[in-house]
DNA sequence: ATTAAATGTGTCATATGTACACTATGTATA
DNA sequence: TATACATAGTGTACATATGACACATTTAAT
């Protein structure tokens, strides 16, 4: 530091806003601090940048230390660090935008950090400027998902095309016409048919699918046009 | 930092990445080093975040002294924070994506900061990672411009349809249709006909426009199709 | 006046999106 | 075992958007 005279040290921190899918709801992975400062209070995960430690390995660090997995879906989503954001000291905090397959979680970790999926639509005021951090990412998802093939990150590895379904009306809080969504999607071909059928269906049993990873990775930065109105917005009125 | 015991400090710096459009070619605005570290090497224009300075007001102080301009458009780009990265000491970058009509320049700030328009094909080699922040900037600046009417921010406050297509054209470094652009370009009901004339051309006078900048707002978060091949770079194969 | 170069508008075939009807499959229950 | 019910899967018709073109208009230079 002292290479730098006129720059001061600042503290960085590194925020997750860890997405989930249930089959019903989206959620995020929040904890109730049971540490100071602000004891009691619900916050996403987060911890300090340590001094030999790339910001995506720290990242990971924080994520795998919450849900015990690796290789977890991770981007960074921005950076926090209005004066006073931060009440105890001046602190930066680079925020990550993580979806990870609910299922795959290890509980005990999650339980040890006193953490808890909570429904979007029943979110509790949190810490700092936390609230803010999750408002960009819930906006984030919505503008990406419409695009890019995203939403697999939070399925489980074979899924059914009426669960992807769901998942999308879950995040656009919106119904999807069955037929059309069907159409689209397999037009990607970014599924391949397992051959196996949904076994927990009461009914009719759906096909699983997975994904072609290969034209996934090739075709991630792609644009896609998944919403039905996503283009109307602009053009109505 | 006494509040956070398990905190180090570190460095942040700040870095731009200045987009402008000459009618031309896209250029960025680099600046040759007239001071240590890496006396004489090209490297973007940056600075270090000030202990009472939110971090976007930190971008407007840097861009502002570099161009005399206030009000430029600047999005976060990334934050860029490698081990080793900077050689001299442990720094991490918050990099920002500028856009700014280089007409508006300040030419003498410019030149006091020994810094010089450069076009993209003709990037020099630069300090740290700065190569990589560009690369990213470009991507971004090819991605968002497909979907967000983001490239006015270059031109002029009047411009014409066809300065508009070669900003695209250069941007994307590929022909477009003009009928196809024009047509694209009025249907999103963004451009005001300001029923003047562009008095330099040596043949037929291009309708100028402006942005209808209530719609501008209202709209920037909607998607576009811009670009002709947009989609079909997902489907085709 | 004629020419050259650029702008502005129109048309067509095709692709894509959207709305909707119908069939198929599996489970529960009479 | 037959029927009802819920979900999954496929097909079709219509409106709209897109992409490839042809043609007319404007301006300055000769």
């Amino acid at each position: 530091m002292t290479s730098y005279p006129n720059a001061s040290g600042i503290i960085l921190a590194l925020d997750c806003i860890i997405f989930g899918f249930d089959g019903k709801d989206i959620k995020l992975l929040l904890i109730k601090r049971n540490f100071e400062p602000e004891m009691g209070k619900w916050s996403l995960m987060g911890g300090f940048l340590e001094p030999q430690e790339n910001l995506e390995d720290g990242a990971s660090r924080i994520l795998h230390d919450l849900t015990g997995l690796k290789n977890i879906y991770a981007e960074q989503l921005g950076v926090y660090g209005n004066v006073g954001r931060d009440p105890v000291a001046r602190t930066v905090s680079v925020v990550f935008f993580a979806l990870i397959n609910i299922d795959d979680q290890d509980k005990d970790a999650v339980r040890n950090h006193n953490a808890s999926w909570i429904a979007l639509d029943k979110l509790p005021s949190l810490i700092f400027d936390h609230n803010d951090m999750v408002g960009q990412a819930i906006e984030h998802l919505r503008y990406k998902a419409a695009m890019h093939p995203i939403g697999f990150e939070l399925l489980a590895e074979q899924f059914t095309i009426p669960q992807l379904q769901k998942l999308y009306e879950a995040i656009y809080n919106t119904p999807i016409d069955r037929r059309n969504f069907s159409r689209k999607l397999l037009s990607t071909g970014l599924l391949i048919d397992t051959g196996l059928k949904n076994s927990h269906s009461a009914t009719k049993k759906a096909t699983l699918y997975k994904l072609d990873t290969v034209r996934y990775k090739k075709k991630f930065n792609s644009f896609w046009n998944f919403m039905p109105e996503s283009r109307e917005s602009l053009m109505s009125n």
